[in-house]
DNA sequence: GTCTATAGGTTGATAGAC
DNA sequence: GTCTATCAACCTATAGAC
């Protein structure tokens, strides 16, 4: 019967999730901004009041949402470490991070590029998702590369997001936009090790 | 000399433009609903009020920064119809459109990224730009081709979008943008045409 | 854990003088 | 064309009762 005490009172933990699992979606369809405290809290059958005692602030909410992402690329990072510096290792290394994302992932990074300009000023003001993406093409291209292959690379390992971007509006599944976004790594990996032309003639 | 009045005033074109180019950037930096009408006049050494001389109001700033971009879309949709349709159409028509995406366009689509929830409200009140590809997809690809081979071909179009995407927090520089949205387009217009491995066997 | 009540501040927008 | 003055509406957040 979980932790409800009979009354009108439920679970913290239990009224916390809930409360996240209304903001991820309030955020990703309406903007962090244009979503108030009042609108989530009422959603639920609570007052803005009451969100107060889970949480401390409304950057709090987000900021839930947000965490635990980081690790995901540190781990990447270690793992491209480990591996032998083979010509193939960007599409590897590629195809590896996109192939581990999941639904949730997605819907995350939708909410993520909903709020683009907020979540480049909790970029500065700590913890970054894509500017460790900077580390991840540097120990693949190199820092000298030149930027339009740096940019290129970087687009191979972004192509969820890609994804997610051309999906909108069309009734795609998450699971097409995984597969998309796989092919997409697939084909722009490939023309990072084959510049010119489709044919492998010089 | 323009229009001055030789006083404080300035022009109404003049004036006008400033409003602009102010709320372009301020929209882009911290998104449209962070951004006070107060934050642009002060900007420009103005009051909110001299504001609604030139807009109706806010929106009608935001309007006249999007405008004028389906205009494109319905001209590609004009050559694509008058194109023979060769095997190779696809990555033709995504490369004229990429091709044709200029630093002035790449900043109002920053803009735009920046306000995804935004622009979404717009787009299900009126003109779209993004509902409009769906009609390019049609023509190239056919209602019944599946979802994941429309969802690449979008992709093929958008890779100025990707592009822009992955070069944040990056000192990518426009030009570099878009050379890299173009082989990105090739890439994945290719990837359309010999869907399994890169070589051509069977 | 949730409520009512309210403090304290910002916002978009309008009226009317100059 | 720009200003001052003002408004109603809304927001986040806190205090304190239950």
């Amino acid at each position: 019967m979980s932790t409800s005490t009979g009354d009108g009172r439920r679970s913290g933990a239990e009224t916390r999730a809930q409360i996240l699992r209304v903001a991820l979606r309030l955020f990703t369809e309406k903007g962090y901004e244009a979503t108030s405290t009042r609108d989530i809290s009422e959603e639920l059958g609570l007052t803005k009041s009451s969100l107060y005692y889970h949480f401390r602030n409304k950057e709090e909410i987000l900021a839930s949402l947000t965490a635990q992402r980081r690790q995901d690329v540190t781990e990447l990072l270690d793992w491209i470490a480990a591996q032998p510096r083979t010509a193939d290792l960007p599409l590897r290394a590629a195809l590896r991070w996109v192939s581990a994302t999941t639904p949730e992932n997605l819907q995350a990074m939708r909410m993520a590029h909903a709020n683009q300009p907020l979540m480049r000023r909790l970029t500065a003001s700590g913890q970054d998702v894509r500017s460790a993406f900077g580390e991840v093409v540097d120990a693949l291209a190199g820092e000298d590369a030149d930027p339009r292959r740096r940019l290129l690379l970087r687009m191979a390992f972004d192509t969820a997001g890609a994804a997610l971007l051309s999906a909108q509006g069309t009734d795609a599944a998450p699971e097409d936009v995984i597969e998309a976004a796989r092919a997409a790594t697939v084909a722009l990996a490939g023309a990072l090790t084959a510049p010119e032309g489709q044919g492998d003639g010089a």
